[in-house]
DNA sequence: GAAAACCCTGTAGCCGGTGTAGAGTCAAGC
DNA sequence: GCTTGACTCTACACCGGCTACAGGGTTTTC
């Protein structure tokens, strides 16, 4: 299978799927003549595994952790559970943090319910003062984002 | 005041002073003969309101226009409305989205409540599987984060 | 036999900074 | 007067997780 039909099989953008080789993710393709790159429907089910987790917001090393752990001679899956629980923490904190942040946005907009004349906006007053009474966002370990 | 002393006042790097500068958030010092930026309190206030917004988990695009907009001539505030409400509107977007994520993860976790085996591993095989019956994050205009 | 669709490598850009190298400047202490 | 340390400057590379080129080769389709 070359590297089209496994994009369009996994839903993975051609480009992606070669990133994930250089990041080591994904081990390199056999080779044709032509070097194009030849997969198996092994390399397809990682891949799957690689989108399911990144679709659950898992960073590329969290993912790369998990996929040691799949590779691993087997024992028990203690680990797994501990990354899991790590990340479902990540998660929990990013979402409390968003929710004080709402709070703060929602306050800052009722100092402006209808226009004034923008000297006399509650809220850019707001933004110019020391008032930094609320909880604010840490810009620390997020849980991904931005575009 | 010199940029160290500046940085202090207002809790910030001095790295991220001179970035916001080349962004064109902060306008150029004035330099001393020396070449060292000199700045006025005109700056400091300036420099607070960024970061405010920054606490708000503000893009720097929307803080230009929110500077835009306190520099403009006298009008109606109607913009700076608009723009909170936005932004409002992002965070609670992503709000949603990072509720449906923990709620797909503590499922995929509870297949696993005690470690098994690594090969039957409820969480693992779940990954491996077609099973992408959840909610799942888009990759789409998230609301910042990631370190 | 030409055009469209696919594949390759390599590189640059996105965001909001952070961290380095290498150099210049200034005040205090010996 | 000389060293040490704190401060400043510019210019650049790096982070994650892609995305989007440029500039070429190959395969399929009409």
């Amino acid at each position: 299978m070359r590297i089209g039909n496994l994009a369009e099989q996994t839903g993975t953008p051609v480009e992606t799927i070669r990133f994930y080789e250089r990041e080591g993710l994904l081990p390199a393709a056999q080779r044709s003549e032509n070097n194009y790159r030849l997969y198996t429907a092994a390399h397809a089910d990682r891949l799957a595994f690689i989108r399911h987790c990144r679709n659950l917001d898992m960073a590329l090393d969290e993912i790369r952790s998990l996929l040691r752990l799949r590779d691993a001679p087997p024992q028990d899956c203690g680990e797994v559970n501990a990354l899991l629980d790590e990340h479902i923490g990540h998660v929990g904190q990013r979402i409390r943090e968003l929710r004080a942040l709402e709070g703060d946005l929602k306050a800052l907009r009722a100092r402006c319910s209808v226009p004034h004349a923008i000297e006399e906006c509650g809220i850019l007053n707001e933004l110019d003062g020391s008032a930094s009474h609320g909880s604010s966002a840490s810009p620390h370990r997020h849980i991904r984002g931005a575009h």
